[in-house]
Formats: structure tokens, C-alpha cells, sequence
DNA sequence: TGACGTGACAGACGTTTGTCTGTATGATGC
DNA sequence: GCATCATACAGACAAACGTCTGTCACGTCA
């Protein structure tokens, strides 16, 4: 028997890589033999080839053996988590602050869920850094920051974001602003609560603003 | 044998559900036995319970009989989708550019996501709007603006970022550093590719891979 | 005390699904 | 013509995976 008429490869390709991309980003990959149905083939190998194709373009990855193992390649590596999003941090309370989040955003890293947090940017005190008020920072939980990093501390009982430099032993917490001075607590006084991983900018809309259920 | 003391069964349930969740946001569901890997069980069927009761408690929806079937409800307060991240984007190669993408980002948006891109910022000209070479801005597609929204346009057979403004019925793209002049283009030879709708900055190398080139 | 519900376990069964091997057909190049 | 390659088909096998049935331990409640 005569197959169909054979049609042009590439579009066929890219019609199956959209096929695929849109089933992935709906909530699930395809297997093999729903990508053959959809195409009309009648052999799953067919389909296999295909794919296994785009797998050679770059366009898709696959986790071998496994049940619908197509993915989108990932540009991070990482999964995605939804880390609360906090208002204003104040002394101490960061943990009981996570727990009544203003919402969560979704967030792709390698870090664990609960060293996460995100917090708007109050005040224009890091402006030159490119980060405004209203802005949304990510913030890895961690004590000690290295000279240079944009880190969360507790200062005067309240969160704040700033550039931390180390002089001479000496602890300093710089904005990115001139019209502010740099903040050289006592060391026994200043808390790290974070470093800055991320810098988001809603321009519309807003954040998403989602209760956990 | 005794088993392992009873943990408090709604924490156990909600732990699970946030494991699933996080693996349905990055791609792809999890089978039974990976959620009972990841709880430590020793049945597949103690996983299933869990599954089968956070259905039931409407927190997750199923398809029964599919390999890695449970979704995400449909009401679920969360539309995380994923957007294709471009490099460069040429003229005119808009729709082929968002199939070799650089990648893709987890983004919550209401926006259907077909009409969503990522674009990587090259250059300084905007930089007193806050966006700095290197940071990814996403993108709505759309061939309108009003005069103030920050757009993508194609200028010179090129995407790039820039203030709208309209005066007295011309177009102008501006930038937001005095180093660079407005651009008043040829009304005929600008096209609009959509609004910045955020901007993000990756402070680690992490979820960012390829420097500027 | 005994009935009952829940959480966890154990093992098996059958479907779904990825994978492999082999064949047929047409196009291309020497 | 003949070798070679790409596309599509056919059928089978094996791993992955969802599902079922039954058991055990523990707690609650009448």
C-alpha cells in the first residue's frame, strides 16, 4: 500500500514540538503514543522518532525510561517553588511573618523552599542598585553574607535592604544612594537575615496576591 | 514491629501537597512511588492514600488510570506558566524566536500564555528606569502601548527596550539614560512587539545561565 | 471490652508506556 | 543498477506505574 503523501519533514517536526511544548506547559507531558495519535501515525515508533529528534535539536530533554519523560529544556535547572511573599519584616518575627504571607511567588532555584522568602522594598535607599520601592527582592535566608552582597538586615527593628561591605572587621550597610548614609551598626546589634538572590519589578497588576489553601 | 511514631497527619498532608504541587509547577507530575520516595514510606499504597485524599479534599485534581495524573485544579490560585526566553530577537522573527528559545520561566500571570515572552536586556539605555544589562524583562505581546508604558520594539531589525511616549500623535521610543537619544522613527518602520510587564535581575549565577555575550 | 476508623504496610496484578528489532517504501547519489 | 539514508510501519517485549486486596497496629468511643 501507497503511506500518505509525504509531507515537508521540518514543518511536520515543528508542528509535533508545539504539540508537545503545549501539553508540558498545560500541566503534563505526552506519552509517545498520544503524540501519535495526534499526528495520525500508526506506528508508535514514529512518533518516537520524531521526538527523540527534537530531543537531538535541543528543543526538548527527556528523562529516559520514564513515563511521559519529554520536558521543556529548563533554563534552570532547578524546580520551581511558591515562597511567601512578606509586607514589612519586623524584629524577630521573620518566621511568624512566613506563615502570614502577603501571597507567594513562584520562584525556580536550587535553594530549599523554606530558606526562601520574598519581600517588597520599601524606600529609594538602594535606587542606584536598580532596585526600587515597590520592588520585590528574593531572599536566601542565611546569617553571614559576603562584602559586596545586597543582603536583608535587621536594623532599628526592621527590615531593610542594603549592600554590605566588610572594612577592616568592621561590618558597614551601604545604600545605593547618595542622598543616604551608610549604616555601620554594632556588631552585636545588626542581624543578617538574607541575601539577595533576585530582583522582581511588577509593572502592572501586581504580584500575585494567593492564599495558601 | 512498631511502626514509626504517628506524625501529626495534617502537616504529613500538607507537606505532600506542596511536594506535588512544586513538581506539577516544574514541569511535570510525580507517579506515586516518587511522592513515596520523597515521604520516606515503605508501601506505595501509604503514598496513595495521601494522593487520594487531598482529591478528595479538592486540592488536587486526577486522571485516573494516567501515569503521572494528577493536576492542579483548574481553580487553583496559582496560573504559573511557563514563557519561552529569548536571546535576540531579529525582525519579523518573533513567532520563530519563541521556538528555539533560551530557555523557560516559571511566570504567574493571568495572561494566556501564548501571549507571553522573556526577553534578556542587552545595553545601558535604560538604566535610569532601573533595568540593567543582563536582566530579563517579560514581555505581553501586544502591537499597542499607551504613551509612558515601557515597550519592546523593533528598531534597526532589532528588539529593544524603551520607554513610549506619544506627543501630539507622533511616536517616540525613549531611553532612560542621558548617554542615549530618543528615537523617532518613521511611524511606517517601528512596530510595537508588546509591554514590559516585569523585570527581573538574578543576582546569583543560579537561575541564569549565559552571560552577556 | 469490643466495634470502628485511620494510618501504614505488604504483595500482587494489569494497564500504560517506553523501547527494541525488523521490514517496506521512496528519494538521492555514485 | 545499486548502495544509502530517511520516513513510516508492524509487532513484540519490558519497565514504569496505577490499582486492588488484605493485614496489622493504634486510638477513640460507646
Amino acid at each position: 500500500m501507497a503511506h500518505a503523501p509525504r509531507p515537508r519533514s521540518g514543518d511536520r517536526k515543528r508542528r509535533i514540538f508545539l504539540f508537545v511544548r503545549d501539553r508540558i506547559l498545560s500541566g503534563a507531558p505526552p506519552t509517545v503514543r498520544e503524540v501519535q495519535a495526534h499526528c495520525g501515525f500508526r506506528a508508535v515508533q514514529s512518533a518516537r522518532d520524531y521526538l527523540e529528534a527534537l530531543v537531538r535539536d535541543g528543543l526538548l530533554d527527556k528523562e529516559p525510561g520514564k513515563a511521559r519523560g519529554y520536558r521543556l529544556p529548563a533554563h534552570s535547572p532547578f524546580p520551581t517553588v511558591l515562597v511567601p511573599l512578606l509586607g514589612r519584616v519586623q524584629a524577630g518575627a521573620l518566621t511568624t511573618a512566613s506563615e502570614h504571607p502577603d501571597g507567594y511567588l513562584a520562584v525556580q532555584s536550587a535553594r530549599e523552599r523554606d530558606e526562601l522568602f520574598a519581600l517588597r522594598v520599601h524606600g529609594e535607599s538602594m535606587r542606584d542598585a536598580a532596585i526600587l520601592p515597590g520592588d520585590v527582592v528574593i531572599v536566601h535566608r542565611q546569617e553571614d553574607a559576603r562584602s559586596g552582597d545586597i543582603v536583608v538586615a535587621l536594623v532599628e527593628e526592621e527590615a531593610t535592604v542594603k549592600r554590605l561591605k566588610v572594612q577592616a572587621g568592621r561590618v558597614e550597610l551601604h545604600p545605593a544612594n547618595p542622598a543616604f548614609a551608610p549604616i555601620v551598626p554594632d556588631p552585636a546589634r545588626v542581624r543578617i537575615l538574607g541575601k539577595v538572590i533576585e530582583v522582581r519589578r511588577y509593572l502592572e497588576g501586581g504580584a500575585l496576591l494567593a492564599p495558601e489553601p
